[in-house]
This record gives C-alpha cells, sequence and structure tokens, in this order.
DNA sequence: TTGTCATTATGCTGTTTAATATTATATTGA
DNA sequence: TCAATATAATATTAAACAGCATAATGACAA
C-alpha cells in the first residue's frame, strides 16, 4: 500500500499497531489493586510486605497481581535475601501513572469534596 | 495537601478511590478500536461516516464502541442534519490520550528493546 | 403528505475468553 | 524450621466481541 495515497492525519496500520500496543498497557493497568500496587512501587522501590501493608491487599492476590505486572514487563524484581523488591520497568507506564496521578489524584481545586 | 494524614504518600482510602475511577477510564480506553476512535475525535471532531472511512470499522462495531465512549462520558455529540459529530468531552481522557499519543505514536528512535 | 434513501443507533445471539477470590501448597533463603 | 513470596487449582461470575438484522431520525423529491 501506497504511503502516499491516504493523508488523513497518521497512516491506518501504524496507528493500529500503536493502538494495540497501548491497549495492552491500558488494560493491565486497569485495574485498581495494580493501579495501587504500580502508584506505590513508582514512588518507592517496594517489597511484597511493605506492599501488603499499605495497601491492604491479600498476600496471594498481590502476587498474583504483580505476576501480571512482570509479565507484562511494567516491573522488575530484585532480590535482597528473604524479600524481592519491585520496580517500574517500563518508562512508558511510568508516564501513564504521571499523568494519571496529576489527573485523579493530584490536580488542584477539581472537586473539593471535603 | 493535608499536612496530618501524610504517612507513607498520600492516604489509603481516596488513593483507593481514585484507582477505581481511574482504573474505569482506563478500561474505557483499552481497546484498539476506541482507542483509535478517540485518537481521531481528539485530533478533529467527526461524524460516524468520517469515522468509518478513516478507520475502516463495521458501523454497528462503530455505534456500539462510540455507544460506550458516550456511557462513560469521554465523549459528546452535535446533530446536524444527518450527521452526528463527536468530540472528546472529558479533559482527563485528553490528557491520558496526550501521553499515549508521545509515548506510542509519536515518540523518537524508540529503543528496540530486545 | 408520503415514500425513500442516507446516516446512525440499538437489539439480539452465540461464542469465546477471562477476571477475581480463595485456599492450599511449593519454593527459596536465613 | 520459619518467614517471605510464588504458584496452582478451583470456583464463580462475566464481559467482550462479532455479526447480523432492524429501528429511528433527518433530508428531500414527487
Amino acid at each position: 500500500m501506497t504511503a502516499a495515497s491516504t493523508r488523513t492525519t497518521i497512516d491506518l496500520d501504524s496507528l493500529r499497531a500503536s493502538a494495540s500496543r497501548t491497549s495492552a498497557l491500558l488494560k493491565t493497568l486497569s485495574n485498581p489493586d495494580r493501579l495501587l500496587l504500580l502508584c506505590q512501587i513508582s514512588q518507592s522501590e517496594s517489597c511484597v510486605s511493605d506492599l501488603e501493608a499499605a495497601l491492604d491487599i491479600h498476600q496471594p492476590t498481590l502476587s498474583q497481581q504483580l505476576g501480571v505486572l512482570r509479565d507484562e514487563g511494567l516491573v522488575e524484581t530484585r532480590r535482597d535475601g528473604k524479600r524481592i523488591y519491585y520496580s517500574v520497568a517500563s518508562p512508558q507506564a511510568m508516564a501513564v501513572m504521571q499523568v494519571l496521578y496529576e489527573q485523579f489524584c493530584d490536580v488542584k481545586p477539581k472537586r473539593a469534596k471535603r
């Protein structure tokens, strides 16, 4: 297919490919537990028991969701004795988390609820 | 931010609430078709037939996914004769789309991660 | 008016794929 | 052995999505 033919905005194929990769990331992020985990982890490298204490999520659930984040390459691990420390491995995820934080947590008097 | 509640980072309840709202948005975005639609719409207000032509998605699928975006408040519509024009209604979605575009479409030489 | 076409939305149905919690057990390291 | 973490097995509940048919709305010609 000739690139010169369709000059709408950007070409469809690469857009589709990007959309595919992007939606994979978003899907991984679109779970409250994983979002919380990643939020914690992005702020400071944490081990599972840290996360358990901080977020009050059952250990198997925690491990399972961390497993998802690992499988998707969003986090990486470092072992220190019995503990396994997690940190964010994807700059793209980091960038997205950043905006999400700004839009949903940080932001000024968006809704002065209290 | 409230000085009293700062233990680790921010308090868990509001974090959970934010995570919940955030994951709802992400879930809505985590579909390639909807992502493409929103990408188009965010670049220029478009009617369904425009979108159909630009993205090559079946009309019923299109309407269905636009319905999802509408239900979630991400887009709004304007009627002009037979045509219905869509535009982005959520600044938060817009902000996220912006980063996604930068991270997955725009961005310079992306390091071949392999 | 009425009828027809174009545009968009909705409904339905079948199929597939999966998200989550729970409990139990395995692995690894001190 | 105990503590920390991962995996497995299972049950439950479901939700995504494709495809097709049809409905609603608007423009317009006759």
